[in-house]
RNA sequence: GGCGGCGUAGCCAAAUGGCUAAGGCGACGGUCUGCAAAACCGUUAUUCGGCGGUUCAAUUCCGCCCGCCGCCUCCA
């Protein structure tokens, strides 16, 4: 398995710290806003990287903290007129909803900056007992130019830095490069005690403290997006090996960014569309399938007709799934005496594994994987409709394997580990009732050959969103849009 | 200015120093169907931004150029 590490900037051999065992640490949202597009594609990147780490036998640890305090958070509430706490608790519930749209599994730990103070202060006091930081006027700075290796990361020299760097007003920096561990408490504003008085952490050493006590030095996976790059997980590096004298994190991984129509979704263009927004325009399977339909690296451009392709292809990936579950649970044809011929899926299923599994070793490659999934689609809609000999135990295995794909992938919500697709229910009986009897008078009128009104009863239930299809044995009917 | 990335068919998007340049969407033709839908079969890049170089051989490696994007400031 291979990994491309920002850090050396190369693949490299995936090698973890503890045999069998795999610790990681994502940055999670900062909680002022439901999140958007971008946070997601980072939720999905990294859950089913986490998903395919488990794939291959490790046991994963898998943290991902909210940033629960921070001047974003501070704002919002003043503008809204809330308490700062109960703003950003409110926003990590609405996070809850839509990860659970897109199926991202929950962390083990989804730690709170919040919840570690004392942590961050015993940090921020090792950080200063090796002479790396300085107080000043109640607030605590770290020395960067006193870290050998600052810019490793980012591939940045100090001199480059410091072109950009600025002083912001009231702040008490040595130089300009320097950055706020702990910031004193400004009147209105949440506050914590310390050795430094009254205040809150700066934004970069919550992780740092978080990921220490979760998976203690030298962890396996630190990821997030790569606007994350710098500083924030050059400032990360900096105070946790400033602080234990140990390597931080051993492989760091940064997922490209969602563009749109080729620029930045960023909240200056005003170009930002929520996740919330979203899943109301499109099924979370097609969201899910996008997101992951290019390499995590490089840019991803949101563009509403690749959604549109997206939800067709989840149509394609259903109705064969739909297929298949019917064969197996025996509603049509007896699976097992049909067919003759070569059985050809019997032969390529441990092969299309095999490629997945080639291709997700290569640094998770998500798009050649989906290239895989839709060849055993390919496969399986052939078996089942050409006349090839089939037996369950083939199509079980087909059944399996898709299964696998999707435990990895996420596109389908998954029930003990299998694809569970919801049974495409109307909302209550009498719906149900209904369209059963339109259907069997449909049926009628086609044994009548009165077919203007077969088609109008067609049509008519197209227009509400059910479509129906005629096959040998009887008619099939789906939900279809959204 | 410094650092990094990208440019592959109508659109999205992989891979690869030589073997048919994946897959999805779309389009066209066919099979099936009362007609559809779904599915299947076939067609849809003699070519991988441009120009040079290395090589027996380059879309793939190197150089230059053109175009696009990102980071260097809060941001996934």
């Amino acid at each position: 398995m291979e990994i491309f590490n920002t850090l050396t900037g190369r693949k490299e051999r995936f090698c973890p710290r503890d045999p069998g065992r795999v610790g990681m640490y994502v940055c999670g949202p900062t909680t002022y806003n439901f999140i958007h597009l971008g946070n997601a594609r980072a939720l999905v990147v990294f859950d089913t990287i986490r998903r395919y780490f488990l794939h291959k036998g490790y046991r994963v640890l898998f943290i991902q903290n909210f940033t629960d305090v921070d001047d974003k958070i501070i704002n919002r509430a003043r503008e809204e007129g809330m308490d700062p706490h109960t703003l950003a608790a409110k926003y990590v519930d609405e996070y809850f909803v839509d990860a659970d749209a897109l199926n991202v599994r929950r962390a083990d730990v989804h730690p709170k900056v919040s919840d570690h103070i004392p942590e961050i202060i015993a940090l921020i006091e090792a950080i200063i007992g090796r002479g790396l930081a300085y107080e000043a006027g109640g607030d605590v700075y770290f020395a960067v130019r006193k870290f050998d290796g600052y810019g490793r990361l980012s591939r940045r020299s100090l001199d480059d830095l410091q072109a950009g760097a600025r002083v912001e007003v009231g702040e008490q920096k040595k130089d300009p490069l320097d950055f706020a561990l702990w910031k004193a408490a400004k009147p209105g504003e949440p506050w914590w005690e310390s050795p430094w008085g009254r205040g809150r952490p700066g934004w970069h050493i919550e992780c740092s403290a978080m990921a220490a006590k979760h998976l203690g030095t030298n962890f396996d996976v630190h990821g997030g997006g790569a606007d994350l790059i710098f500083p924030h997980h050059e400032n990360e590096i900096a105070q946790s090996e400033g602080a234990t004298g140990m390597p931080f994190a051993r492989y760091w991984i940064h997922n490209g960014f969602i563009t749109i129509r080729e620029e930045k979704m960023s909240k200056s263009l005003g170009n930002v569309f929520l996740v919330r927004e979203l899943t109301r325009l499109y099924p979370p399977e097609a969201l899910r399938l996008f997101l992951l339909s290019n390499h995590y690296r490089n840019p991803l451009d949101y563009d509403p007709e690749a959604m549109e392709a997206a939800v067709r292809a989840v149509n394609r990936l259903k109705t064969c799934l739909g297929l298949l579950r019917e064969f197996l649970s025996g509603e049509r044809s007896a699976a097992g005496e049909t067919g003759r011929g070569e059985n050809r899926l019997e032969a390529v299923l441990d092969e299309l594994q095999g490629r997945f599994e080639a291709a997700m070793d290569d640094d998770f490659n998500t798009a050649l994987a989906q290239a895989v999934l839709f060849d055993l689609t390919s496969e399986v809609n052939t078996c089942l409709h050409q006349n090839e000999r089939r037996d369950r135990e083939t199509l079980e295995k087909a059944r399996d394997l898709f299964d696998a794909f999707n435990r990895v992938l996420g596109i389908f919500p998954e029930k003990n580990g299998r694809i569970a697709l919801e049974a495409g229910a109307l909302g209550g009986d009498l719906s149900q009732g209904l369209l059963e009897l339109l259907i069997a008078l449909r049926r009628d009128a086609r044994r009548n050959k009165d077919f203007a009104t077969a088609d109008r009863i067609r049509d008519g239930l197209r227009e509400l969103g059910i479509t129906l299809e005629d096959t040998p044995q009887d008619v099939r009917w789906k939900i279809s849009g959204r």
